[in-house]
DNA sequence: TATTGTTATACTCTATAACTATA
DNA sequence: TATAGTTATAGAGTATAACAATA
């Protein structure tokens, strides 16, 4: 592992497992402090977000499941645990009577309102405490890329229905 | 979301999405590789990375555990699996007979030689393929500052049980 | 008493397949 | 036929609490 592997280099190996452990450990907090302070699952604020980043607080189902659980089930899932609580509601999409548009309720902008704060404290104190700016705008450049790039290829929500060739 | 956060300013809010959306994306394709190739759980192949690299290729369960996976008990699961299959071995520590030494076996390093020029390349195609050597060596700088700082924090393992003033 | 690890258990989450309905 | 979404179901994974054993 730590020695120079084919394909990597000793940087990129560097580069690839901080990556791995800062989102990691990242995560975990950012889930704990959701989980106490709001009674959230981490996909369950990021759909949540997605829809107050949303143009008029609206998604797609599928939309949503491409961006961040990885099948429509799981979606579906989770969508009826929002609704339960009074976060999102869904009706049938005026354009397409197939899909479902998934809406913020104001309880939903609440909540998030509510935990936002103490999220962004902990992504601070763990991650930007002291990355100086320049850093954050390296860090925004290359990542940023990195991200662009990897949404250009993989389906997800298309992928178990359009059964690709399976690698193994 | 996307409008100026009390905490974080804008560039910052970026690279922590950018950050979430990349790790995320890479997590995701490098587990389904993993899975395909070598029939193992992102979660296992960490454990068996770790100890490939750890002197001697042992380690305690615990700092296993604080590496990892974030309870004792979810890495006595997955060490019984990986048990179960002949990839680790589980023996009481001659130093302290509370403690268990988990060792990689030789068909463990086998699995992880099998398994990691696949797991590498992946990583190469979505993460490095268009980034410069000079991001390469920015990223690991920047990335390994903040990964140092977040493991000075967390205690982890040790949670469930010294049971920490909670924030919430 | 504190620490290490396991076990029993309950729960959350995710994915697959089968299904309905619309384009 | 293809797409959008739901449901039923089954499996993997995780955490909590209770436990035994050692320091």
């Amino acid at each position: 592992m730590r020695k120079a592997s084919p394909g990597l280099s000793e940087k990129q190996l560097g580069a690839y497992f901080a990556l791995a452990e800062v989102s990691s450990l990242l995560q975990y907090a950012v889930a704990e402090h959701l989980r106490i302070d709001g009674d959230l699952s981490y996909v369950q604020f990021q759909v949540l977000a997605r829809l107050v980043d949303a143009p008029g607080g609206k998604l797609r189902m599928t939309d949503l499941a491409d961006g961040v659980v990885y099948s429509r089930s799981g979606l579906t899932y989770q969508a009826r645990l929002l609704d339960q609580r009074g976060l999102i509601t869904r009706s049938p999409s005026p354009d397409d009577e197939r899909s479902v548009m998934v809406a913020v309720t104001d309880a939903g902008r609440d909540l998030v309102a509510q935990v936002l704060p103490g999220h962004v404290d902990r992504v601070r104190q763990l991650l930007f405490e002291q990355l100086t700016s320049d850093d954050v705008i390296v860090l925004h450049k290359v990542l940023g890329r990195a991200r662009d790039h990897m949404r250009a290829a993989p389906p997800r929500s298309a992928k178990p229905r359009a059964r690709r060739n399976r690698t193994g």
